[in-house]
DNA sequence: GTTAGCACTCGGTAGAATTGACTGCTAACA
DNA sequence: TGTTAGCAGTCAATTCTACCGAGTGCTAAC
């Protein structure tokens, strides 16, 4: 699934003294809030450095220099590089969230029912209220849970439904159309075989079918390619994206709302992402360090939902470099937690 | 569901001589393409109209107040108003979709696989991709479908999942998480009463269900209750947004893009403006003739989907009041059709 | 190592002047 | 009466200019 790989952030040997650190800091704080360059006055003024600008602009130059800051034009402030973003984010944050929204959290995870579905989507739809960027929930595949049931039933002679039902109560649904006539007789017949057969077994188990040449037996054996016939992973994952308006709201140019927009509508790319960032046991991905072009404005923040320490899927939020780091994050990893929970725990289950 | 009313076009006593409704065309046509204002001489030029542009002046003096067209500022050309629009799109239209569209579309279905859900998303998608504006697909409830089968599973003691099939392929599931606990045993009674109860049934008639006082009529009278406290519409229809990226393609302004995002966002909203310009009779309402104010300068064009004769949904497509109306509405008709007869036909069905 | 001071750069803005695409009106014309 | 050429007037958009100011790099002094 890995179609791209994420670049690992060079570790190693970037440590800032305190005074370039504070300089950093305030530069990428200030942007982050004003979206605009932030010149040496400004952080002489706001950083509690008691030194003066000419001080600071000599440091920015260094920063500069080591990739950490980067200049629009010449007599423009200093804007954070994705490196910079990253310098901040690994060394330079802290706070959690607001006692406001983890209550939020909590009360939306007290009073949210239904099923799984339902429970997924609304959560998207809150992680972006709660944060103002777009979110994304990805459920994970029911490739390891076993069968509970199976279930094959009469729409007419040539069209049959293949109902499977899953140990994480997941249900799917499969279309049969053999070109024979079947009679609800044998299809009532095979669908107890099936019973018989897949019961308690998972997707990755491979099963004896029956090798007979009637209508029972051709059902059976067609039932059961279908099923094992699913991608190994991915297949059967659903993805929620919440707040897509946002998108217009955060990134500024027609243009960038497009790609990202674009980008959102191809699901299957958004789950590979989130899967790269998340192998690499990230928890955020800056800019380019994803290694796809068009999210080069965007930062990526995921967190993992496991289940018993099984891993289960995963939230995200969407946003532009200068997003408010602090904040989202927090927010993800309180959702992200709260919905382990929430699955593993007794509330209702889908 | 109708939480608004689309007003109805005033059809009456609204008809032009030959030489008004020429240069009415000419501007709709013009605006259209150059997204300007259009001005006399332009008209006089392009229009197969031997008057000079100071005839088309007086013309269009009497038009503007007569409310088809409408003027920016003084010195600026002329642009169509919805009533303009509405006009051009009941009298002034003519061609249909070229065959280039109509093959590719007869292609698609003749190539299309799976079940309905898959089927409806990648009609989405085709309609938005031949289009270029955002696409609605509506897939219909299936209130009025009886069902083929429920069935409870046991997933543990507490908590059960009633798996219901139903005669249109649709498959639901809702969990049961009764507080006392129930053995495999009683689950499987239930499950097996339910379906006595309920097969051949639609979500409309109501049963008779056991009054006993134990646990597996208790599971009885819950899963009824669950499954007949769906709305009667609206609930179990499924909606498919292809093509949102196209929303910042095709209108301008940033927050136009964002309004109509936050719309789409809103599925239900979406699927009631929908339905209620359907029942108008409409094929497509335009500005503020379905009297949402937010897409005051959209244009929704739908088609109804029906199988055997049924309503069974719609596709829609989404642009601005300036689209390219007749090849949207000729693109939504065939694929509508097209999609009405994919379900009705001996083609695989889900 | 730090700082004040200074010359320089360059994007952004505000205003003025200009352009040009229109209109509406009027008077002449078929 | 309907049509047209001509003309004065309007107004958004564009271009140009001048200027401002935020911010830099450099240097000399502390």
């Amino acid at each position: 699934m890995a179609r791209r790989v994420v670049r690992k952030p060079t570790k190693v040997l970037m440590d800032l003294d305190a005074r370039k650190a504070t300089i950093l800091k305030a530069v990428v704080v200030e942007h982050i809030d004003t979206a605009q360059p932030v010149g040496s006055s400004a952080v002489a003024a706001s950083a509690d450095l008691d030194v003066s600008s000419a001080t600071v602009r000599s440091e920015m130059v260094a920063l500069e220099r080591e990739g950490y800051l980067a200049q629009p034009h010449t007599s423009a402030g200093r804007i954070p590089t994705d490196k910079g973003y990253r310098y901040f984010v690994d060394h330079l944050q802290s706070g959690v969230l607001g006692a406001v929204q983890q209550q939020q959290v909590k009360e939306f995870f007290a009073s949210v029912r239904g099923e799984v579905e339902e429970v997924l989507e609304q959560t998207s739809t809150l992680l972006s209220q709660m944060t103002s960027y777009t979110s994304v929930v990805v459920g994970a595949s029911h490739a390891h849970a076993t069968i509970l049931s199976v279930q094959l039933v009469n729409l007419d002679a040539h069209h049959h439904l293949l109902v499977t039902v899953f140990s994480d109560g997941s249900v799917v649904k499969h279309s049969l159309t053999p070109s024979y006539a079947a009679t609800p007789k044998e299809v009532m017949e095979a669908s107890r075989q099936l019973n018989a057969l897949l019961i308690n077994t998972s997707l990755a188990t491979r099963v004896q079918v029956p090798s007979r040449r009637d209508h029972e037996a051709d059902l059976v054996r067609e039932a059961v390619s279908i099923l094992h016939a699913q991608q190994p992973v991915m297949e059967g994952e659903q993805v929620f994206i919440g707040g897509s308006s946002r998108v217009a709201e955060v990134f500024d140019g027609v243009e960038t709302v497009r790609q990202v927009l674009a980008i959102l509508e191809q699901e299957l790319l958004v789950v590979s992402l989130v899967q790269d960032i998340l192998d690499q046991g990230l928890s955020v991905a800056i800019g380019s360090e994803h290694g796809f072009e068009p999210l080069a404005t965007c930062a990526l923040i995921v967190a993992p939902v496991t289940i018993d320490g099984v891993p289960a899927g995963a939230v995200g939020l969407l946003g532009p470099t200068r997003m408010k780091y602090r904040e989202a994050m927090a927010a993800a990893e309180v959702v992200s937690a709260r919905l382990s929970r929430h699955f593993a725990g007794a509330d209702d289950r889908g």
